[in-house]
RNA sequence: GGCCGGGUGGCAGAGUGGUCAUGCAGCGGACUGCAACUCCGUGUACGCCGGUUCGAUUCCGACCUCGGCCUCCA
C-alpha cells in the first residue's frame, strides 16, 4: 500500500487517486528568470523520481508543472539586460530544459505558462470578484479578500490575528486587509500587460497555479507538490482561490520536498548562497548530482558540499563497477526483490531506503560474478537496471561511466591501453619495478587499474 | 513571538517498543607479485532529564539545541 505524507495533516496516509488507477498531479515550476539552482534541481528530481514510480506501479499520471514566465523579478531582469520578457524567459526556459535533460528529468506532459493563460487567469479573478472573495481597489489592482474565506491558513496552520500580529506585512491602503493579496496587478507605464475587466495589468503570483491546475486538471485533483517554502503563503493563497472559485476541494495531497542548505543555511536566490545546476554539472557528472539528490529521502534537509558529491559519486562507481561486463537479463517486475524494493518506496518514496535494496542487489551480483555464474549475474543486474530506471539512475554505459570524459590535455584510451599493454608485459616478465611505475604513472593521471582473471580494466578516478 | 520539522555510531543516512539498515572511512582476513576492484568478518549509535512499560533510540512530558515558514524565494 502507497503512503504519502500528506502537508496538510502532517501524517503519512494512504494514497487513494480520485480516478482508479490515474494521478492527476500539479508541482509548481520556477519563475524563469535566471539559472537553475541545486534547490530547483531537488524539486525537478524529486518529482521526476515520484512520476517514476507511480507510473512503475501502475498508475497513469498526468505530470502538469507550470512555467512563471511573467512578474516583478523576470521585469526587472529583463529591464536591467536591456533586453525584452520575452526574450529572457525563452533563454531561461531553454536553460531549464537542457539543465533538466542532463539530470534525466522527464519533461511533465504539460507546462503550461502563465501568460499563455491569461484567459483562464481573467476569468477565475471575476468569478472571484462576483462571489465576494475579490475586490478591484482604488489603485486599479485586484485583492483577494482573506476574511472572507473561512479556511484560510489550514495548510500551514495559522490564523489571521497571529499573523496580522507578526505584522511583517506590507500596509497597503489600498488593501481592506493587510493580508490580502494581490490576483490582479495594474500595469505600470511600459510594461507587458494584458486587458482586463479592470484595466491593463497582469496575473499575481499565486492566481496562475489556481487558474492553470484546475484547466490541466480539474476542480479537485489527487497531487500538489512544490518546493519547501511554498506551503505558505503560495499554496495557502492557491486554497483560498480555487476552492473559494470552485466550491470544491482543491488538492487531496500536499506534497512538499525539503530544503538544500549550504553550512546548515538554506540554499536560496536571497541568500545568494546557491549554486547553480550548471556550476555542479561543471565538475560532476550528471548521474552523481540526480544520485546525491536522491540519496536521502525527498522530504529531508539536505546539506550540499563537495563531500557529498564526492560520496554520491562513490556509490554510484560501487553500481557501474558491478554492472560492468555483465549481460543484462529481462526480469519481470515480480519476486522478492521486487517486493523489497516497493516496500521501501511504497512508504512515502523512501529512497534511502530503497538505495540499501540496491547495495545488496549490487553485492550479490559481485559474488554471482566472482562465482562465474552468469545467468544468476544477469538477473541481479536486470533488477538494478530496473530499480535504477525507475530512480532515473544506471542509464549510462557502465564503460562510459566509470571511463568517464578525457581531461582535454589527458591520455587518450589508446595511449591509456598502451600503456596497460606496456606494464602487463614487464608483469609477465616479472619486471615489477617497471610495471608499478607505469601504474603510478598512470594513476598520477587520474587512472586506476583493476586487474583480474579477464585482464586489466581500468577507471578514471 | 506563532506554526512546522529535526537532533542516530568517525562521516553520510534509513528505521524500529525487545536479532542486521545501508554506504563511505577504520580494523582483521581472502584474492593479488604488490595494489586497486571484489568478497568475508568486525563497532558498548540513537541530544538531555523524567515518566509509561517486564523492556524505549523508538510512546508521553519538560528541557537544551539545529533548521524551515511567517517578505520575493524550489
Amino acid at each position: 500500500m502507497l503512503q504519502i505524507y500528506n502537508t496538510m495533516t502532517r501524517k503519512k496516509e494512504a494514497f487513494t487517486p480520485i480516478e482508479e488507477n490515474k494521478v492527476r498531479m500539479y508541482v509548481c515550476g520556477i519563475t524563469v528568470y535566471d539559472l537553475c539552482h541545486i534547490g530547483h534541481a531537488r524539486v525537478m528530481v524529486g518529482f521526476d523520481m515520484i512520476t517514476r514510480y507511480l507510473r512503475h506501479r501502475g498508475y497513469d499520471v498526468t505530470y502538469v508543472r507550470n512555467i512563471t514566465d511573467v512578474d516583478d523579478k523576470i521585469i526587472r531582469r529583463a529591464n536591467e539586460n536591456g533586453e525584452h520578457v520575452d526574450a529572457l524567459t525563452e533563454r531561461m526556459i531553454q536553460a531549464m530544459h537542457d539543465d533538466e535533460d542532463r539530470l534525466g528529468v522527464l519533461r511533465p506532459d504539460l507546462e503550461p505558462r502563465a501568460t499563455h493563460h491569461i484567459g483562464d487567469i481573467v476569468n477565475m479573478v471575476q468569478t472571484l470578484v462576483e462571489k465576494g472573495f475579490a475586490y478591484p481597489a482604488d489603485n486599479g489592482d485586484v485583492y483577494y479578500r482573506v476574511n472572507k474565506f473561512a479556511d484560510y491558513g489550514k495548510l500551514t496552520n495559522r490564523n489571521l490575528e497571529e499573523m496580522q500580529a507578526g505584522a511583517r506585512v506590507d500596509v497597503e491602503d489600498a488593501k481592506e486587509n493587510p493580508m490580502d493579496f494581490v490576483l490582479w496587478k495594474s500595469a505600470k507605464e511600459d510594461e507587458v500587460s494584458w486587458d482586463s475587466p479592470w484595466g491593463a495589468g497582469r496575473p499575481g503570483w499565486h492566481i496562475e497555479c489556481s487558474a492553470m491546475s484546475t484547466c490541466c486538471l480539474g476542480n479537485n485533483f489527487d497531487i500538489h507538490g512544490g518546493g519547501p517554502d511554498l506551503p505558505f503563503p503560495h499554496h495557502e493563497n492557491e486554497i483560498a482561490q480555487s476552492e473559494a472559485a470552485t466550491g470544491e476541494k482543491y488538492a487531496n495531497t500536499w506534497m512538499h520536498a525539503g530544503a538544500v542548505r549550504v553550512d546548515q543555511e538554506k540554499m536560496s536566490k536571497s541568500l545568494g548562497n546557491f549554486f547553480t545546476i550548471r556550476d555542479v554539472l561543471e565538475k560532476y557528472n550528471p548521474e552523481v548530482i540526480r544520485y546525491f539528490l536522491l540519496s536521502s529521502h525527498y522530504r529531508s534537509p539536505i546539506n550540499y558540499s563537495e563531500d557529498g558529491l564526492k560520496s554520491a559519486r562513490q556509490s554510484l562507481e560501487r553500481f557501474y563497477t558491478a554492472l560492468q561486463g555483465v549481460e543484462v537479463a529481462e526480469v519481470t517486475a515480480d519476486g522478492e526483490w521486487v517486493e523489497r524494493f516497493k516496500t521501501a518506496m511504497d512508504d512515502d518514496f523512501n529512497t534511502a531506503e530503497a538505495f540499501a535494496v540496491l547495495f545488496d542487489l549490487a553485492k550479490q551480483l559481485n559474488i554471482a560474478k566472482k562465482e562465474g555464474d552468469i545467468e544468476q549475474a544477469g538477473q541481479l543486474a536486470g533488477y538494478l537496471k530496473l530499480f535504477g530506471d525507475v530512480l532515473g539512475l544506471f542509464g549510462q554505459d557502465a564503460d562510459s561511466f566509470l571511463k568517464g570524459e578525457p581531461a582535454a590535455d589527458g591520455l587518450s584510451e589508446d595511449e591509456i591501453e598502451a600503456q596497460i599493454e606496456a606494464r602487463n608485459q614487464a608483469r609477465k616478465n616479472k619486471d615489477f619495478a617497471e610495471s608499478d611505475r607505469i601504474r603510478d604513472e598512470l594513476a598520477a593521471q587520474g587512472i586506476i587499474l583493476k586487474d583480474s582473471r579477464e585482464g586489466t580494466s581500468w577507471v578514471r578516478e
